[in-house]
DNA sequence: GTGAAAGCGCTAACAC
DNA sequence: GTGTTAGCGCTTTCAC
């Protein structure tokens, strides 16, 4: 930057002025500076510049995968808002585990951020309980989070609650559900959907017979076929399959078409999150929809809220606040109406 | 770090060697330290010692989109690679289009890391021409590049033949490409892979009918799906597709179930990518494996060599190199033996 | 409208 | 084994 200066017969400061865009500088320096800069094919250090001024122009999104479609299709949207704010979007994971976690937002990383988006897998309220941020930061996902911290999280229970009734109410009785929990107690997803499923059931008067909730290792379609496989195998009878995830409901129609079951007919199947490819399976998969694009608004008016504040009046800075946002129905082939 | 240095009656040297582990401090001098650190919640701030070092610890990804599996699998693996080696992988994402393109890899935001792996897709080797990077780069994908710079590119041609060969061989002689490009003198991914699908036809003496060839606005299920519908509308017969990607192929085959014609005795059909999800599609789908892991490593390797390059003696710097990764037929239901 | 000085938080190089 | 000095490239402040 001096050497632009020096050739342009300025001074430092006028170059960042230009550069900034900042008034009270002539046109004439200004174009003179502009030229000089493009000679001399001059960029700004960023690092410099977020070294004085504190502010980096990114956002960051930290989530434990990057190759599921959820996230992929959720880092998308959030990129989409973030860039229609003059910010930009960048996506670390951690791989999913504490350790990582922990890594990733606790030694001063978030610096490199003006404000960040986390979705923890686990880590859990006790161990964010003595964390501080000096960035901005607004969680996503369904872990509880300290209430100090502003969460946005979709309707779990809702959603399932939603996609168990349908199933109900369209004549299912013995509905399995691939990847619920039988101790529902703590709150992360499978928990929450689970939870949904139960509500459903108890809405109906229906018993859980808790041999149709089938825990997995994984939300993949190959731990869905798998799962469903075994369950056919192990001789219970179901009716109706509630996937928690549509990866691993892609599976479980995977696997009844090996078992040439026919759905809808014999057995109906629901998803949960409306990954974009499950309108093209077949059968077209029923599914929950998380309103991520509502999702993404939130967090990031959130976020904004929160940036804005930072470092000003601490009169004004927000209370933190949780939002829940709801989920949609959207049926398919893969369920009778 | 001077209120620590202060707090423990060393110098903020003292304080420096010991975060970052350097020999020559007293095991008391360091617990002392360490103590203090963590009693003042102290956090060594990243934009500092980048603006002094001139390391980051970051490996940039720039890629069109981040929700396209490809992508998203991709970089997976290369976080992977790239956590492998004590760095940490961050995307970006420029939305495809070339504006963009050319903002991200060129106003010195990519000093923010070590190095950068970038994925055009709208900009050319005339765009790239005036381009000097003081980051190591290495390009990735099929458009090209100048020269000067290292590109690793998976091997279009020679998997779009092989797919295409493997579908002559087992009998099909009317082949629809969806996504193919009748005119393939540019290099881009349809181009490539077109010509593989000329190729072998060339080597079975099988005529192309150009009708057969079926432009695409983009490669997601639902163009997949439509062109295929709108080919089938148009009376041309055909009893094998090619789809240029696995995304475009999920469509495909929803469309042919919706045809009711019986996959693979009526119409084989084969994608390209090796999606994880193909595996799992009803029916379980044929496609061509990139071999991203081999990909990602020789990534990796190449940018390896540049940044340990990167300010030393000028006569250890590399020479630009191109290689191309094989790729690999993978057969599973929707094609003939 | 423009410039000079100071300093953001860190570390390389060298002195002690 | 530890401290001193200087400076990375920028912007804030205030003087001109």
């Amino acid at each position: 930057m001096i050497d632009v200066a020096r050739e342009a017969g300025v001074s430092a400061m006028t170059v960042s002025n230009v550069i900034n865009g900042r008034p009270g500088v002539s046109p004439e320096t200004r174009l003179r500076v502009l030229a000089t800069i493009s000679r001399l094919g001059y960029k700004v250090n960023h690092a410099a510049r977020h070294l004085r001024t504190g502010r980096t122009g990114a956002v960051g999104l930290i989530v434990p995968d990057i190759d599921r479609p959820y996230y992929a299709q959720l880092a998308r949207r959030l990129a989409d808002v973030v860039e229609r704010r003059g910010l930009h979007l960048v996506v670390e994971r951690t791989g999913g585990n504490a350790e990582r976690e922990l890594e990733a937002i606790s030694f001063g990383r978030l610096r490199k951020y003006d404000g960040v988006i986390i979705s923890p897998l686990h880590l859990d309220a006790a161990d964010l309980e003595h964390l501080r941020f000096e960035t901005p930061v607004v969680f996503i996902g369904e872990k509880p989070v300290p209430k100090r911290f502003d969460h946005v999280m979709m309707d779990n229970v809702g959603g399932a609650r939603m996609a168990t009734h349908h199933l109900l109410s369209t004549g299912s009785r013995r509905i399995a559900i691939i990847g619920g929990r039988h101790d529902d107690h703590v709150d992360d997803m499978p928990s929450l959907r689970t939870r949904g499923y139960r509500q459903a059931h108890a809405e109906f008067g229906v018993e859980v017979d808790e041999r149709l909730v089938v825990e997995v290792e994984s939300f993949d379609p190959g731990s869905g076929a798998r799962s469903l496989k075994h369950l056919y195998d192990s001789g219970v009878a179901f009716d109706g399959v509630f996937a928690l995830t549509d990866a691993a409901a892609m599976g479980v129609l995977r696997a009844l078409a090996d078992l040439n079951i026919d759905i809808p007919g014999e057995v109906q199947a629901i998803g949960f999150d409306n990954d974009e490819e499950t309108e093209f399976l077949v059968p077209r998969l029923s599914s929950v929809e998380p309103c991520n694009d509502a999702m993404a608004e939130r967090i990031l008016e959130m976020l904004e809220y929160r940036m804005a504040a930072n470092g000003d009046d601490p009169r004004d800075v927000p209370e933190p606040a949780t939002t829940i946002v709801n989920s949609q129905l959207v049926l398919r082939e893969s369920t009778r109406r």
